[in-house]
This record gives C-alpha cells, structure tokens and sequence, in this order.
DNA sequence: CGTGAATAGTTAAAGTGTTGAACTAATTTT
DNA sequence: AAAATTAGTTCAACACTTTAACTATTCACG
C-alpha cells in the first residue's frame, strides 16, 4: 500500500519536475538560465545578500556562487559592496537592470502557471498547493536533521 | 484571487522542487549524478532505446545525450550496439552492472520517500499524488502544444 | 536507378554550473 | 600577540548543455 504510493510519487515527482524546468528554460528562452533566474528571484525577494548566505540556501559549496554571481555581475545584473564594518563580507544587490530582467522573467512565468492552473478546479488546486507548503516544510526539516547527523 | 494562487504555486514548487534535487543528489552521492540517473531510471523502464528517444524524452539535444551515455558506457554502466537493419541506429542498454546501481540508488531514494510520505494522512497524500499526475498530464499537453505553434 | 533530402549519431568548441583544495584578507578567540 | 575562524576568491577538474559541422546510412522520387 505505502509501496504503491511511494512508486506513484517518485514516478510523478520525477516527471513534473523535469517537464516543469524545460518549460521554464523555454520561457526565460536565453535572457537568463534557470539557475540565475533562481538566483535573480531569491535577490529580488530578500534585498540584500552575502555568498554565503547564498550558498546556505541553495546548498551549493560557495565558490559555485562566486563562480554564478560574477557571471551575472559582468552583465550588470548584480552590485557587489564591501561591507566597511566587516571587510571580510561583500554584501550582492540586484541592479535596476536584474530588476527588471526579473520581473519580466517572472511575468512569462506567471503566465504559464496560469495556463496551468486554470485547467484544474480551483478546491483541487487549493488542497494540492496546501499539502505542497507541507511538503515544503517537511523537506526543511529534512535537511535540519541532516546537519544534525 | 487566482493571482494568489499563481504565487503560492510558483514560490513552493520552486522551493519543493530545489529541495527535492539536493536531497536527491545527498542519496546519490558520488555513485550518480541526478541527470545519470535519471537516464538510469527511464532505461530501466524502457528497456532499450535510442540516442534519439532520450533526447526527445529528456527536452535536449542529441549531442548531450551523446555526451552523458559516452560518460555511462565508459563506467560500464550502459551497452552500445548497432542495429544491422538500419546501420544509422544504436541501441542503448543497461548492463548488469548499470541495472545493479539503479537499484541500490532507487532503495535509498524510496527510503527517503518513504521518511517524506510517512509525515501526512494518507488521504491527504493520495490526493495530492492524484492532482499531481493530473499535473503530469497537463504538462505533457503543453509541450505538445509548444510543438505545434 | 541515381541523386538529393532526410535521419541517426558523433565530434568539437564554447559556455554554464559544480566541487575540493589552496589561497588572501579580515576578524575573533584565547 | 598567536592561533583559530570566517568571508570570499582562484584554480583545476569534471558534468552538462548548445550550436554547427561532420560521417554514415537510408529514403524519396523524377
């Protein structure tokens, strides 16, 4: 019983997952990848942030953050400034540029996710988006036991 | 109100879905990368296929699957051998040795699944599980759709 | 039948993302 | 003040991806 379920999720999982980030990529097309998209969009909502800080989230070693954010810099999506307390901390901002690249990137997203959604009931879609905060939170907590280990 | 929910969706799935990898990637360890096994999983399921196949299936181009089998064969993982109808095809199959670590990989996947599934009701998760393969639907049309424009 | 078009796959160059180890520079600990 | 820690970078190496050019084979049709 839990076995059939657990193949059910890993099968599904699996394929939306992957379907999901080719129709993003095919909707940031070559302004952005769908990491920086995902890097731009942490930024936008967080302000301001360290490497890191970065690194924490995103669970990547922090010289693939420098290697990403320089990237990014060079197109002048991203502002590196050395904090004058902490000379050690360089803290990153988004430009007006990474702004607005982000919001248009996201625009394109919004409206995909619509097309998505409006094909289902919205009661489903509640219930579902419902357990996936769960499940959110869960896999946060995942990763606290982890560290712990 | 929709909008609502088109921002719910788009921040937990990304979330989910990010999480989802590096937990993945933990259990994979420096066996596999998620792409390998990835790759694993649809030719254990497959059976045998083609270069072709799994460039149409994984959304890439062919010459990244060239490059990602050639990696596999040379660790024994997957078999090359040439059709003798049509000389233009290869056939790819898993080895021994390749079916073996997707195996080992998938019992530590289902393990971790298993931890996951086990933290919700089981009606809230078989109705999750059902709107998600409805999803999986959903984004099969729009690729479909995407092909014909 | 033969030539040109299409198909299957590979190679090569270039770019992105990742890790681990070694490093610089600055700050804390003791 | 010396030792340990912290923030970030650089480098070498590898995985994955794309585009373009290529080989080899098969198909289509005049």
């Amino acid at each position: 019983m839990i076995q059939e379920l657990i193949n059910r999720y890993v099968t599904v999982s699996f394929q939306v997952h992957k379907k999901a980030e080719s129709l993003i990529k095919c909707q940031l097309g070559n302004d952005l990848t769908n990491d920086q998209h995902y890097i731009l969009r942490y930024m936008f909502n967080s302000g301001s942030c360290t490497s890191t800080e970065l690194a924490e989230v995103f669970e990547v070693n922090k010289s693939a953050i420098t290697a990403i954010i320089s990237r990014m810099a060079d197109r002048g999506l991203i502002e590196r400034t050395r904090d004058e307390n902490d000379r050690r901390v360089v803290y990153l901002t988004l430009t007006d540029e990474g702004k607005d690249l982000y919001q248009k990137a996201q625009e394109r997203i919004h409206y995909l996710v619509e097309s998505i959604i409006t094909q289902f009931e919205e009661p489903e879609i509640k219930a579902f988006i419902n357990t996936y905060e769960k499940l959110a939170q869960v896999l946060d907590n995942k990763k606290l036991e982890e560290r712990e280990e």
